[in-house]
DNA sequence: AATGAATGAGTATTCATTCAT
DNA sequence: TATGAATGAATACTCATTCAT
């Protein structure tokens, strides 16, 4: 009686599609949309090529499904860092926290979420994907100020964080806060989360 | 005596490499560095292919070569658009009109600069490029504000651009320029222009 | 006690196999054999692809079945449309209208059958299909002319359809059954059938 | 000193375009247009694949091309065939010759014409050049007949070659002869040629 | 018995770059 | 100096077929 041998490995593999997916999030974080490709996702996922055609309409698909799970995932650690915040200190100190990268989010991450909006940019079925992002980063902001003020709260870290990643020179922590503080002079907002 | 024959048109046209530049810019703009191939670039500049990696190294070469260019022209647009400001008033709103595009900006030259952003992030060679155009926009904002509020307002106008760009939403002026006033607020910065 | 689950539909499913045979008819009067692919016939029958694999050896046997089908089914066309022919007029009567189209095949058939012609020139295994299909025709012709005399005609058919369908130019019904008729000429053939 | 080797064979290669025109039209002699690819046409001209795709737009292109050709070269052979003919009995056996074959063209050479017109059944723009090649072929014969006839002769050919190079059966070219005669009975036609 | 998943060979095509002219 | 031709590696994608379940 012969043992039973496994001739070609992993035929079996019920998780391979969404194995496939993360591959792609860690190939853009890597080499850009640009430098994404089939063979690179396939290889990364150690998977055959054909895999990827048979999961996915194209590398487009693909892609829009990669982006798209990175943004639910990203939105819940976005919501989970603010989860302590008791007061108007503790907020200006978490946005501070996050720029400067102390935050959890490393910078591949993030290079992930430039990569959506640029080709989101061209891309107009992306979009769904940005605009829902957006909505719930949003939201965790207006738990601590007004509208308007998330806005500017959202872009201000949006651009900081991308200053922060492209220039060689380093910011000083306290001045970032003293900028975030000053966005939110004279706001009471609604009533901070209790 | 020989006859004068019409010979391949523009044999002779000085002006080439830089119609080249131009178009790799206007490439970058319509296709992002994704799509921008040496085919099209030539394409645009109605040029022989092989013309291309005569005047330029490579595309790498090339295309650092037209975010310079592009990095270049857009600096004295920065600055021009300030010029004529005289008070904390005036500046709030040249600030206000570059987020909303009522400074001659158009989509594509933002789209241009984002593509340089993430190129950057990736072509450590590109850095000189985004250091040298970040220093040109601070150095104007540091006109009126002090550095680290200038560095705010940078990032401000960044993010709220992109923002701007991506959303299908439409953004109020008057609140966008509530919040760029209150990035100002209790600071006298160095004197404003004389 | 189980509840009765919704399963995949049509799991007992007597006719499929038949009904792939038709589908892939469907797709070759389609799209040409070049342009036939399991995936299209499978989609076309609205069956899984491994269903295909499963009742057919292979792409190549599928195909054969479906010519074989697609001859059968015509030759009683064929037989049908000469059926009521009573007199040599008629029978002149009776080609023409076979040529012009107005005896029931329409383009896709044609095309069919002019891609089982070529297919059969390269596949030898086709050509009991081919053999058969022409035989039955001579003998519909048969029952009105001589075999030599039919022979011409089911060429001349053939021929006629073809220029037919691929020419922009109209043809004149009366001169196609001038030509028809002098095919005939001093021929009495075998009797008239009673 | 050194011997210059040939580093690279073929290098330079004015013919190649047209070699490569020459080759797909072998390919779909041998292969069909089914079986015909750019790997195996570049093989058969022994030349790389990537020239095929500067040459020409893509397959369907070469494949127009090689089409053209094809019956660009075949309707001079069509008109030789028929340039010594005479008189009306002259032309019967120039008729009975083509369609048996003793004329020069192989059947290799009809099936490209025949994939020629399933293509361009499928393919309008491959109709120019079944319109051209079946025009000239018109041309020839409505030296010799009136132009109904002309067509009905023309579509006796086709249809007699088909079944021929189909048929396992062998033709009695006397039998084909008298057809072909039965075709002209009672036609004066234009003034044969002097 | 039936099928969804899997596979790898094969497809056309794009492309930056090289090079002979 | 300038370029059209050439090249071969790389691309996304298709597909008939296999196979574990």
């Amino acid at each position: 009686m012969t043992l039973p041998v496994a001739r070609s490995p992993r035929r079996y593999d019920p998780e391979r599609k969404s194995r496939i997916v993360d591959a792609a999030i860690d190939v853009v974080a890597r080499y850009g949309v640009a430098g994404t490709t089939m063979r690179r996702i396939a290889a990364e996922a150690d998977v055959p090529l054909g895999s990827l055609t048979y999961h996915f309409a194209g590398l487009d698909d693909l892609l829009a499904q990669a982006f798209q799970r990175h943004a639910e995932r990203m939105s819940p650690l976005y919501e989970a860092h603010f989860h302590g915040v008791r007061d108007r200190e503790g907020f200006i100190d978490a946005v501070t926290d996050l720029i400067h990268g102390d935050a959890g989010a490393d910078p591949g991450e993030w290079a992930v979420a430039y990569e959506l909006y640029l080709a989101a940019l061209r891309d107009p079925r992306l979009r769904t994907v940005t605009e829902a992002w957006m909505r719930r980063s949003r939201a965790v902001l207006e738990r601590f100020v007004d509208p308007v003020t998330a806005r500017g709260v959202d872009a201000m870290i949006e651009g900081m964080v991308m200053h922060l990643t492209l220039s060689t020179a380093t910011f000083d922590r306290a001045d970032t806060r003293a900028i975030v503080a000053r966005l939110l002079a004279d706001t009471d907002g609604p009533a901070l989360p209790r």
